[in-house]
RNA sequence: CGGGGUGUGGCGCAGUUUGGUAGCGCGCGUCGUUCGGGACGACGAGGUCCUGGGUUCAAGUCCCAGCACCCCGACCA
């Protein structure tokens, strides 16, 4: 491709959206186009790149023994309702009506449909397992799209479904697939950390997200030091720290006049934030939830929410605090009307000082269950940097990154939902046990360009770039210069080497800074200096010196630096 | 949905305080001079000033309503 025919123009001037790297420079070097919030054009330089992504992306599913297929966008909401997701996914689900006003969706995931599909075509133990996948358009109407690609509405992805007989196999199934993205990552250049997470609106028990260290990320996680265990903060466990053992003390009234928060209270009675109660209030399904930690701790939403079986929740409004009979900034779990979920960190201490329900006053020598009772008693702390990790006690450290992939081990939570059953040998049947994994392919390209931009522009991996080689010919107005520089593009041509060829008549200074903005594998220059002297200039975008390469030469030369032809 | 911000040629912005009918840089076109890290000169094209309503002799500017986009939070590949 001749850069003179190319469709994107580069921008001098930073595009005043864009924040991040990789919204910033793709915009710039003519990669995206902005349609709407969280909607993007892929200009040919980006879709050059997609396709070889998704190109990776097939050939590691298919060699894990996956089938692509195709599936619908447009799907009846019939289907939604009876899985329980459009209730689920909500305001998230594009809704559209067709013209016998019959209700639509723009699909966001395709558990539904595919289940119902498997249904229809497993009759058997003989016919699983199955890993069926389809790398297609999904629509999200996200509450808040952000960072170019990072995070919209409309976006192609990997999405894979596994069938199995039983656990076991769906335990291979999740294997094979976690092996297979390892690979895909590897192969894309991307550097990604899998660690335990929450499974969120899919639903199921156990998952896995792969995560793309990024300060741009959007997700935070925690690594241990000196086991490896790694997990999303949503849902890492921690060692809680024991506290001194006490005798447990009467419990006592003490004034705390104007004390609203935790620090002013251990400041006023001189204790350990540690020696205190918090009490955060939510509203969860209009019922009041009273969610109680220990004072050094914060809460954990997600974890939270799983406790309490996966309702939506928001922060209780001061008028439904007053209501359910609590106080703002002194709130005691003592005749309070709501669901009290604690935390287990309770469990470790003694004589804890929490509100008293009376303004003004808290309490003293609370001791945890003695004075109180909580409905549920389980981990809903938020994990911390530089808390300690509960499996080998080792230190955990907080990372950013952006989620480039989740796996999700399902169980049988859709097929019994569609009565996706089969026979097992003992002629029982059985819900067919599924798992489902996910690749987000823009934001997987975005994610590299994070991870390997640097001041002048992009520095995208060999395999995932959407050239491997920029051509740049200096002075091209010179018959000598377009003459050698032309031949040599038709040898790299005919060598089978992807090259964009910048063929404008534009000064030294605009074409360098393109091919530096762009960030191709190997930059070539032809120029009078160079035809001199027969010889083509050849030069890793990653930076070393420049190499002289006889002008005959110079094609099998560049396929030599090429890892990926 | 809560909080903050921005809408002016393709891009980046000034002009809004104090109303008088739109300007700068880049880019674009033509010609000439340059030519190894975002060159120079000359001439030129290009704007519903987000939308609707109001005030006024007169609105980019003032008032009202709405919309879009960005950023921070609650959600996800």
């Amino acid at each position: 491709m001749r850069v003179s025919n190319l469709f994107g123009k580069t921008l001098r001037d930073e595009p005043a959206e864009a924040e991040i790297a990789s919204h910033r420079l793709m915009l710039r070097a003519g990669l995206i186009s902005q349609v709407a919030s969280g909607v993007y054009s892929y200009l040919p330089l980006a879709w050059r790149s997609l396709r070889k992504i998704e190109q990776i992306i097939r050939e590691e599913m298919d060699a894990a023994g996956a089938q692509e297929l195709r599936l619908p966008v447009l799907q009846p909401l019939e289907i939604w309702e009876t899985s329980g997701r459009s209730e689920v996914l909500g305001r998230d689900m594009f809704r559209v009506q067709d013209r016998r006003e019959r209700p639509m969706v723009m699909a966001p995931t395709h558990e539904e449909v595919l289940t119902s599909h498997v249904k229809a075509n497993v009759n058997s133990y003989r016919d699983l397992p199955l890993i069926l996948y389809q790398i297609q358009t999904k629509f999200r109407d996200e509450p808040r799209p952000r960072g170019g690609l990072i995070r919209v509405r409309e976006f192609d992805m990997k999405d894979a479904y596994s069938f199995d007989a039983d656990d076991e196999g769906l335990d291979q199934s999740y294997q094979a697939m976690m092996r297979a993205y390892g690979r895909i990552y590897e192969r894309c250049g991307l550097s990604t950390i899998m660690v335990e997470a929450d499974s969120g609106a899919i639903g199921g028990k156990h998952s896995h997200e792969f995560i793309a260290p990024a300060s741009a990320g959007e997700d935070t996680i925690v690594l241990c030091d000196s086991c490896g265990y790694a997990a999303n903060v949503e849902r890492a466990a921690f060692a809680k720290t024991a506290t001194p053992p006490e005798e447990p003390l009467p419990l006592e009234e003490v004034a705390t006049p104007g004390v609203k928060t935790i620090e002013r209270l251990a400041s006023y009675l001189d204790i350990p934030a540690w020696k205190t109660i918090k009490a955060v209030l939510y509203v969860a399904d209009g019922k009041m939830v009273f969610a109680a930690v220990r004072g050094d701790l914060e809460v954990n939403e997600v974890k939270l929410k799983n406790a309490l079986g996966g309702a939506q929740l928001r922060f209780a409004a001061p008028q439904e605090v007053a209501a359910a009979g609590l106080t703002v900034g002194s709130a005691s779990p003592i005749g309070a009307d709501a669901a009290i979920i604690a935390d287990d960190s309770l469990r470790l201490g003694s004589n804890f000082v929490m509100g008293s329900n009376k303004d003004g006053f808290h309490l003293r020598n609370a001791n945890f269950p003695r004075d109180f009772d909580a409905d549920v008693v389980t981990d809903i702390a938020l994990v911390q940097d530089g808390y300690g990790c509960r499996v080998c006690g080792g230190v955990l450290s907080a990372r950013r990154g952006i989620e480039v992939g989740h796996i999700f081990k399902l169980g049988t939570r859709y097929s019994e939902a569609f009565d996706c059953t089969f026979p097992d040998h003992a002629d029982a049947l059985r819900p067919v046990v599924m798992g489902c994994y996910g690749i987000g392919v823009g934001r997987l390209l975005a994610a590299a360009v994070e991870q390997t931009n640097d001041e002048a522009g992009m520095v995208l991996p060999e395999s995932i770039a959407p050239y491997k080689v920029w051509l740049t010919a200096l002075n091209v107005e010179r018959e000598d210069v377009a003459g050698a520089a032309d031949a040599l593009y038709g040898d790299l041509v005919d060598a089978g080497v992807e090259v964009l060829y910048d063929d404008r008549e534009e000064s030294v200074g605009v074409k360098f800074n393109d091919a530096d903005l762009l960030g191709l594998p190997i930059r070539l220059v032809v120029s009078p200096r160079n035809i001199k002297r027969d010889v083509v200039e050849a030069r890793r975008r990653t930076g070393g010196e420049a190499t002289l390469v006889p002008s005959g030469e110079a094609a099998e030369y560049v396929r030599s630096l090429l890892s990926v032809r």
